[in-house]
RNA sequence: GCCCAGGUAGCUCAGUUGGUAGAGCAGCGGACUGAAAAUCCGCGUGUCGGUGGUUCGAUUCCGCCCCUGGGCA
């Protein structure tokens, strides 16, 4: 188990990045990204990943390793920081966890539960039904299949319902029953220093506005462009990342470049919103709460 | 100046044959075990433009005024 790790968490924003650098570097740390979609490459700066002058002044790990058509999920992040650790990446220099998934974090601390491997053949059919026939149908399916699991679930929550039916299907057995059961986590609570930024609300939108427009400046419709040319699948994660459908329909001339930058806006603000719920509910006692990354 | 259409929630609008009103979006709160920048749940009082009048009662009907579009001069 990983001792002494530093974890920086926080809405989008709100100024992690620069916080782990600044500690990174006080501390001879190494940057690990706990964001999910900082992994992806090609939306550099649209997902506001550490800039090349950043990544060369300190080392920097699961940022844009990952192609946007391939898999990735919070338990293959989760398989990436084991094997970081297990290579004897932070023998010698200290942790630094910094992202926005809240997800992420709390694997990250309390494990995760083992669960079958799921063929793509029965999550897709499992997805097309779900576009087909929709939440509720699959709500009655998995009603009569695992009702226990039924139960806990909201019929209009496709993405779970989806999840448990996949899981069902590729093992025989309840994801209840594989949720019982818990990996051991890979970082020690006990010795982790853990710092949960919670900025202003409308210092935060300030930010949110000024960085879309930023982004937009250095490139984010150029990595818009060339994400659409892989011709994707929109359900793939990268294809949901903020800006992506933003960007893209102002590309099909759906809309202005200021309707697109508004439409970022509130989609990034509701997003920053999520997250603050998430780790507002979320965070234990042991996390340190500071409104702005300067006062540390 | 005259004519027409509007002025209702932060925005776009619906509605009340007179009994003080509700959708979408935005916003706010919440849930969260391999798509988590995902997915889902909950929350609607606002001088119904102003002011007089009619009425038991006006946001609704009538008068005048103000504002915004459009048309005619």
């Amino acid at each position: 188990m990983l001792k002494n790790a530093i974890l920086i968490a926080g809405p989008t924003a709100s100024g992690k990045s620069a916080l782990a650098l600044r500690l990174a570097r006080e501390t001879g740390g190494t940057i690990v990204n706990a964001d999910s979609m900082q992994v992806y490459s090609v939306l550099d700066r649209l997902t506001a990943r550490p800039d090349a002058a950043d990544l060369e002044a300190l080392p920097h790990r699961l940022y844009g390793h990952v192609h946007p058509a391939d898999d990735y999920s919070t338990g293959h992040w989760l398989r990436d920081v084991g094997g970081l650790i297990e290579s004897g990446e932070f023998r010698e220099r200290k942790a630094v966890f910094c992202g926005g998934t809240g997800l992420y974090f709390k694997a990250l601390l309390e494990g995760l539960s083992r669960m079958p491997d799921v063929s793509a053949s029965i999550r897709e059919g499992w997805r097309r039904r779900l576009s087909e026939d929709g939440p509720e149908k699959l709500h009655e399916v998995l009603a009569r299949d695992d009702p226990d699991v039924a139960a806990k679930l909201k019929p209009a929550d496709g993405q779970r319902i989806v999840r448990a039916l996949e899981v069902l299907e590729a093992s025989g057995r309840s994801i209840l029953d594989w949720q019982r059961d818990r990996d051991l986590p890979l970082v020690d609570t006990a010795s982790a220093r853990m710092i949960l930024i919670e900025p202003d609300r409308s210092e935060l939108d300030r930010r949110i506005v000024q960085r879309f427009a930023k982004m937009l400046d250095d490139g984010a419709v150029d990595e818009v462009r060339l994400l659409l040319a892989l011709g994707l699948d929109a359900g793939k994660p990268a294809m949901k990342a903020i800006g992506v459908r933003e960007i893209g329909a102002y590309l099909r001339g759906e809309a202005t470049r200021e309707e697109a930058i508004e439409n970022a806006r509130i989609a990034t603000r509701q997003y920053a919103k999520r997250q603050i719920t998430w780790f507002r509910n979320q965070t234990g006692p042991q996390w340190l709460k500071i409104s702005e990354p300067k006062l540390l």
